[in-house]
DNA sequence: GTTAGCACTCCGTCTCTCTGAGTGCTAAGT
DNA sequence: ACTTAGCACTCAGAGAGACGGAGTGCTAAC
C-alpha cells in the first residue's frame, strides 16, 4: 500500500470527520501535494480496495468502515492533552466521591457532555470486590430486606417475602453465619455450588434459611453486571444514526453488557459491523477499560456516530479512565476498609 | 350553544382521533343528519368561537385545545369496559407484589404498553408513610450508610462520609435516638423544625450526631417526592409530537412533579395550553389518584399526543388505579405491619 | 333555516430544467 | 511510467410551473 495513498485516506476521514460530506479530490489536494486528478487515481482504487464509497457517481467518497478501521489503526494521529485540557477534564470530574460507582458515573455524564455522544460504564466480571456487609431485616409480616454491601461502596437491598415468620433465633443464626461465612468473601466465590455448600453447612436451619441465600445470590449476580448509559439524547439528536435504531438501542441496554464483556483487555475501538449483538447503523465505540488494585474494575465507553473526532476523544476517554484507576487507589489508600464492622 | 353543532365538534374529535387528517364537511355526514353545506356553516362557526382551527384555507377542520377541552368535559362517552377487558387488563398487574412502588410500576409499564403511550406514575405529598426503621451503619473509615425503611416498603439508603469515626457508644446512642423519636413517625412530619428539636434534644452528641440527621432529612424529601415515567420511546416514535421537546422532557422529569401535584384530588386531563412547567406542544395528560387506607398515595399518569382515545384510555386508566387502590389494602389486611422491628 | 351549486384556494405531487460539484477518461507533458 | 490539464459526462438538489383534488365560502333557490 502506497504511502501517498494512505495519506490520501487520511485525509479524506480527516476531512469527513469535520464536514460530514463526501470529500472530493479538490478538497484533498490541501494536504497531499498532488494534481485532483492524480488524487482523483488514487481514490478510485481506494474505493477498489474498500476503503471509501461514493454515495453517487458524482459526489465525493465516503470513508467505508474498512476505512475507518485502517484510520484508527494505522493512519490516526492521536492530540495529545494540553495543560489546560487536562486541567479542564479534571474540573468535570468529582474532588471526592462516596461510591466508586459515583465518580464512575460522573466520569461518564462528564463524557457524555463533552464529547455530544452516549457513554456506557460497566463493570468487569468476575467480580474482584468482597462482602463487607450482610445484613438482614425484618420489615413486616413475612417480609424481609435483605441488605448487602460490597467492599468497594456499592450497597444493594431486596425485598423478600419468605413462606413463614423468622424467629429471633433464626436471626440471630443467620447473622453469626454471614459473619463466618461470607464476610470478606469476594463476589465472584458466591457461584451456585459454593452457595449450595453453604446452605448445607447450615444443618437445621437450612430449610428456612436457604429463601434468604437464594435471594443473596441473585444479588451478588446483579451487582455482577451492571451497565449504565448515559447522555442518551445526544444520539437521539444525532443525524447520522437512524432514530429507530437507538431507540430499540436503549430499550436493551442489556444487551450492550456481552458486547463490551470483550473489551476490557485495554483500548477498543469497534465499528457497527462489528459489534453483533447490538446493531446501530455508522455507529462506532470506543472503549477503555479502569482498574482498581492493579486489575480489572470496569469499562468506559463511548457510543457514536463513526463519523467523531477519534483523534481527540480517544485521549479524553483514556484520560478519565487512567484518572478513575488513580481515584481509587488514592482513595483506598485514606480508607481503611473494615469488613464485616459490627452493627450499630 | 346549539346542540347540532356540539355533536358536530364531537363527531370531528371522533374522527380526528382515528385518522389524525383535518376532517372535512363530507365525513361529518355520516355521523350528524345534515348537508355538508349545513356542517361547513356550523364548522365556520365553530372555528369562529375557538374550538376548531384550520392548518390552510383549503382544508378541514382540527380541533383546537379548547375543543378538546369541550370534548373531554361534555361531549365524550367513555366506553365501559367489558369483562373480558378487565381480565386483560387485570392480567397485566402482578398477582403478587413486594413493595407498593414495585406494584405501581408495574401498572405504570402495562399501561404505556396497552396506550402506546408515556406513563407517569408519582407518589403524593405530604406523604402519610411512617418511617418503620432506621439504621446506620458503618463501612470504612468515616464512612456510613444510612438504611431507611418506610411503612410502605420502600427502602432508601445513602452512603455519608463524616468528619471522624463514631464510637461504638454514639452508634448505639443514635440507635436508641431513632428507635425513641423517628420510628414510627409519619415523612411528613420531618420538617427542618422537628429535625431541629430533635437535634437539640440529642445534647452531648449533637455535635458528632446532628450530620447523619441532616443526611436522614435530605432521605425523607428524596422518598417524598418521586416520579418514575415509563414507555418513553412511545413519545419519540409519536409524529405529532416534537421529537426535540420529548427529548429535554426527558431530561428533566422532575419538572413533571410540580405539576402533577395539583392532580391528586382526582381524574385530570390536561393539554400542553395548561400545562405549565413542563411543555410539549399537542400533548395532553391524564392523571387518576390512587389511594391507600382512605388516602391518596400517589397518581397514575399517562402522556400522549392530544390526539388518543379518551373514551378508551381513561377507563384504563380508572381502572389501574382503583386496581392499586384495592391491592394495597388487601395486601394491608394480610400483612400486619410491625413498625420498628427489633434488628436481627 | 337548509341545501345545491359553483367559483375559489391552496396543498401536494409531478415533471422539467438548470446548476454545480465531482467524476472518469484521454492525451499531452515530464 | 507516472503526472497533469482538459473535457465530456453524470447526477443530486433546487427551483419553477402545471395540475389534480379536497375542501372551503358564498350565493341563490327551496
Amino acid at each position: 500500500m502506497d504511502d501517498r495513498k494512505l495519506r490520501i485516506l487520511s485525509a479524506i476521514v480527516d476531512e469527513y470527520i469535520v464536514s460530514g460530506e463526501p470529500v472530493g479530490s479538490k478538497a484533498i489536494m490541501a494536504h497531499v501535494k498532488a494534481s485532483s486528478a492524480t488524487i482523483r487515481n488514487e481514490m478510485a482504487e481506494l474505493e477498489k480496495q474498500g476503503y471509501l464509497e461514493q454515495p453517487h457517481t458524482s459526489a465525493g467518497r465516503v470513508p467505508t468502515y474498512k476505512g475507518y478501521r485502517l484510520y484508527v489503526d494505522k493512519l490516526m494521529e492521536q492530540d495529545p492533552l494540553s495543560e489546560d485540557e487536562k486541567k479542564q477534564l479534571d474540573s468535570m470530574l468529582p474532588d471526592d466521591f462516596l461510591t466508586e460507582k459515583d465518580l464512575v458515573e460522573s466520569a461518564s455524564l462528564a463524557l457524555a457532555e463533552l464529547t455530544q455522544c452516549a457513554t456506557v460504564v460497566a463493570n468487569s466480571t468476575p467480580k474482584f470486590s468482597l462482602i463487607s456487609k450482610v445484613e438482614v431485616i425484618p420489615t413486616g409480616k413475612r417480609m424481609y430486606v435483605i441488605l448487602m454491601i460490597t467492599s468497594n461502596g456499592e450497597i444493594k437491598n431486596k425485598v423478600c417475602r419468605l413462606e413463614f415468620d423468622l424467629t429471633h433465633e433464626q436471626l440471630e443464626f443467620f447473622d453469626n453465619f454471614v459473619k463466618q461465612n461470607l464476610n470478606g468473601l469476594p463476589l465472584s466465590e458466591l457461584s451456585d455450588a459454593t452457595i449450595e455448600n453453604l446452605t448445607e453447612a447450615m444443618g437445621t436451619y437450612m430449610m428456612t434459611l436457604s429463601p434468604l441465600v437464594s435471594e443473596l445470590l441473585k444479588m451478588t449476580k446483579e451487582l455482577d453486571r451492571s451497565v449504565s448509559v448515559k447522555g442518551q439524547k445526544n444520539l437521539l439528536t444525532c443525524k447520522d444514526l437512524d432514530q429507530t435504531e437507538i431507540i430499540s438501542f436503549l430499550d436493551n441496554e442489556k444487551e450492550l453488557m456481552a458486547f463490551i464483556d470483550g473489551t476490557f483487555s485495554g483500548l477498543s475501538v469497534k465499528f457497527s459491523p462489528e459489534t453483533d449483538g447490538f446493531v446501530i447503523h455508522n455507529s462506532s465505540m470506543i472503549t477503555a477499560p479502569f482498574s482498581k488494585d492493579g486489575q480489572t474494575a470496569g469499562a468506559l465507553g463511548l457510543i457514536g456516530p463513526m463519523r467523531i473526532d477519534y483523534s481527540k476523544f480517544i485521549p479524553y476517554l483514556e484520560y478519565f479512565t487512567s484518572r478513575i484507576t488513580d481515584m481509587i487507589s488514592e482513595r483506598d489508600e485514606n480508607t481503611d476498609r473494615k469488613d464485616g464492622a459490627s452493627d450499630g
